[in-house]
DNA sequence: AATGAATGAGAGTTCATTCAT
DNA sequence: CATGAATGAACTCTCATTCAT
């Protein structure tokens, strides 16, 4: 007991919330959100259960947090990274590698953005910075500039979304071996081919 | 209340697992399975909560029969309905055509199948009949045939099913008007773009 | 189990609720309301907590609706009361026999009504019927007929009200053994002496 | 922060007390004890929550000592006081008027002795000074001078406890608009003629 | 003395499930 | 087959209390 005082007293609080956020991230993805008891969270974390109350008023914000703080960090990167370039092609081609660099860096982050996307979307105001609404917006104005033919925006927008994100669907699911960012330059090819038709 | 007995004595048995089958599923897609309740069922179906304990034995096993009924005849028809045609690119076409036509004929049930697939996903045994596994193996054979440049069946596959369901996706949230058989030439148009790079 | 189940089954919807007021008026006074667990009042009774909730949406509303009915129902008595008779001295009368008749009736729900009064008080909206109203309302039209002589109605009321009220505090704290119908007289006495002041 | 712990360092840890006795007996009585948590009375009082286990051992200590203190120094001044005079009607006068110049300069504290009674009544010990006791004997003793007719001294006490607590809470609801001072001749009076009945 | 993050027992509440009717 | 009151395990959340600083 007074072993365990004291690893509770030397913990940095920062890091408490950081561990949380982990931990329940692992099992939203691992179990789905509301098959995570908070006693899971708390017992895999090594905290109290009352501790996560001190960081997050509910599991419901606790999961919405998570979601939304990266989710809209992930679209803020998109916009800031498409704007250093200055063609369709190498929008799309910095876009898909940096959807491939995140999943290959945090897959089980990426697996929760992609998984409980449903779930949380209704939440998801649309004054949100969001990674639909970037790629639209960029695939529309290079038909403007005539990098590609003419077709709706949200259609094609859709369409390298999906591209993209159901090969990472296959790696979540085990069916693919190799790493996105081993599989980028397909990725980028098929989805510019699916632009230019 | 005799006159409710009444109705409930006269109602076709059939009538009321069709009609818990309806209700639960539009209600599932709505909400999600696990803030579904029995209670939101029956009372939405206008039944007693025991009376759906008479078709289903939990909860669980509705959600799932829903789910896997479903998946499973979609896989069949798929897979017959590729044998009917020789090349790649006609069983492609098919293919996209009939998950279009199956949207706009059942857009709950098919956004039941395809948003609840990851929470449903960790149930589906290998040798349940699957789309992507149907997709895969003709994707496959086509290439074995030379249709399309020699290239990983898995991805390709992946790929093909990214463009069709993100349209999906994208008509689940509002975001585009088109019905999926409007949209089903374009469709196929990229997906062979895709296989053809 | 099953002479339990047996038990459940046979017990009358009616009684229930029943029963589940009198365990909780009895424990709410016995221990106070927050002290007072849904266990506590479940077990007490016989029943399982989550039958509690069939009757009440929670252990609020059960407080508040054990003290509201019951202290609006005693108002509507002694408005109804008070208009049988026409001097204010056999109102006065009739008020405090009806008040010494409850207590000995139902000495806990008296209790109740009493001791919980304040903590409930918070709830009592102005225009539910209420004893002091109502003993104020008479007080005031017997001074108009020059039956007492003109005071201040308000503090008349609360000096009666103390007057009976306190008895009955007296005998909730064990320090009295008669009856309040027993000691009706000399209430009655003391409390016209106040009014003729 | 640097300011605020010099601030906390400057305090008088007599002051520091007293803040938490006022808090603490303002919430309790605005909410109830149950309702007001430790985190209600740390943070109106700008105190931390450890600090309060620096004062008291439990909050249900510090209810209890609030409570107790006062109700017993109330009652040993009443003890005293009525040993000032000679006549039943003279000690009934000086108490009222006690009753009626405690309420007016601490209608907070008076409030909690009056509403937490009950609640804490639990832990009243019959050797403890008691303002019913001491009322209850010396109008006891003025019966037995032959002042007053005999009768049952609880019942007069009572009566008299009554008037004046029901005018108090009176004044504690907001019915009453004049200090409890400005009323001590017309509840003397009121009282009086109750014991003369 | 004062602090406040951490604790964890225990509270209120939910809801899938049962079963006598 | 249908009913729905009753069940109780299990959940989320609260909050008095502790203790290293």
């Amino acid at each position: 007991m007074s072993e365990h005082s004291l690893m509770v007293a030397m913990r940095d609080p920062k890091y408490t919330k950081e561990l949380i956020d982990e931990t329940a991230l692992r099992l939203f993805v691992e179990k789905g959100i509301a098959e995570t008891t908070i006693r899971d969270i708390s017992s895999a974390a090594g905290i109290a259960e009352g501790t996560l109350y001190r960081h997050y008023v509910s599991k419901e914000h606790l999961a919405w947090e998570l979601f939304s703080k990266n989710f809209t960090a992930f679209a803020v990167e998109l916009d800031q990274l498409h704007r250093k370039h200055d063609t369709l092609k190498a929008k799309i081609d910095a876009t898909i590698r940096h959807y491939c660099t995140f999943f290959d860096k945090d897959p089980i982050l990426f697996s929760y953005l992609l998984l409980e996307l449903h779930g949380q979307l209704r939440k998801v105001t649309p004054d949100m910075p969001n990674p639909v609404t970037v790629l639209r917006r960029f695939i529309g104005e290079g038909m403007a500039r005539g990098e590609i033919p003419r077709k709706d925006r949200e259609i094609a927008a859709a369409m390298v979304l999906g591209v993209v994100l159901h090969v990472a669907v296959s790696k979540v699911y085990g069916r693919t071996k190799q790493s996105l960012t081993a599989l980028a330059d397909s990725i980028v090819a098929a989805a510019w081919r699916v632009l230019e038709a």
